[in-house]
DNA sequence: TATTTCATGCTACTCAGTTGCAACTGCCGC
DNA sequence: GCGGCAGTTGCAACTGAGTAGCATGAAATA
């Protein structure tokens, strides 16, 4: 029976909850099993999937993985994208993602029109400079490729 | 009364009428009065504003308001942009926006934070050059900025 | 004008995300 | 280790955007 190995998640529970302390927040269950799903994903994760990746360890409420997904962008540790579809995703803020441009905070992602898959393109950000109109100040610049991915080319 | 003032949008009839003609399929009231609601916006309108201007003197279905709106992309007079709420928003698409790069589709849109307003860039579109992981196509890029428009600075 | 074909309007539905509230639990001080 | 409190969780009910089915109505064509 497949429900006998244990998921891939568990592998990060200690770096989940490593990432939690370090907040000063508190630490419970659902924070840390919740965390450890997108640490174990290389692509944007959308409650539900994470709803499904713990539902036979570690069954959660989905209002509860809501919540947990939005401290968890209030708190830094991770940050969520408005797809085509009008669902969020939510991925890990990798280390090199802090490298960004100094002005703005500075975000590209990859969808693909096919799987629906969306992954971070952080590693070959390009520079992006746009010329507003007057008086339009800028906070935050979001580059959203879409395409095939390789495993849909 | 305010309700005696004709609406601004009405201006916008014969250029409407003349763009429907021009897809060759059938001249509709509803298609009509939404197109011209999409031509008096100089910003990025939802289905809820295309229905609240037309309250009072073209009150039509909501289901008719997501149907005209959705056949308008399709016939390629209008696009859509997933805003962060979740909700479309539609744009006219400008002749300038064509002068497009030769590869893919480009598109640059402001939203403002405070009011939540979203407005076109095409004008000062800025170049981008991706760099994909192997066997990755594009077919579009899509810049959003965000930040605070001129009269929310 | 009669016919056909496609658009509209209505109702009922789906589904992501939110709110309110009672019950629970992690953490701090003792 | 124990109690108390504030922050979390789980549950149920709700909201609001968007969709599906189907009968009616209105453009276009002859």
């Amino acid at each position: 029976m497949q429900r006998l190995m244990k998921p891939a998640y568990l592998a990060h529970f200690p770096a989940a909850e490593a990432a939690i302390r370090a907040t000063g927040e508190r630490l419970t269950q659902p924070r840390i099993a919740v965390l450890s799903c997108l640490l174990s994903s290389e692509r944007a994760t959308t409650h539900l999937d994470v709803a499904g990746m713990l539902a036979d360890y570690h069954a959660i409420d989905r209002v509860t993985v809501y919540r947990v997904l939005e401290w968890l962008v209030n708190q830094g540790i991770s940050h969520r994208i408005a797809g085509d579809d009008r669902v969020w995703r939510f991925m890990i803020n990798r280390p090199q993602a802090s490298a960004r441009s100094p002005g703005h905070d500075h975000h590209a992602h990859f969808t693909c029109e096919a799987c629906g898959q969306t992954f971070c393109l952080d590693k070959s950000l390009p520079k992006v400079n746009v010329t507003l109109p007057d008086g339009f100040r800028t906070t935050e610049i979001d580059l959203v490729v879409r395409g095939r991915c390789s495993h849909c080319a």
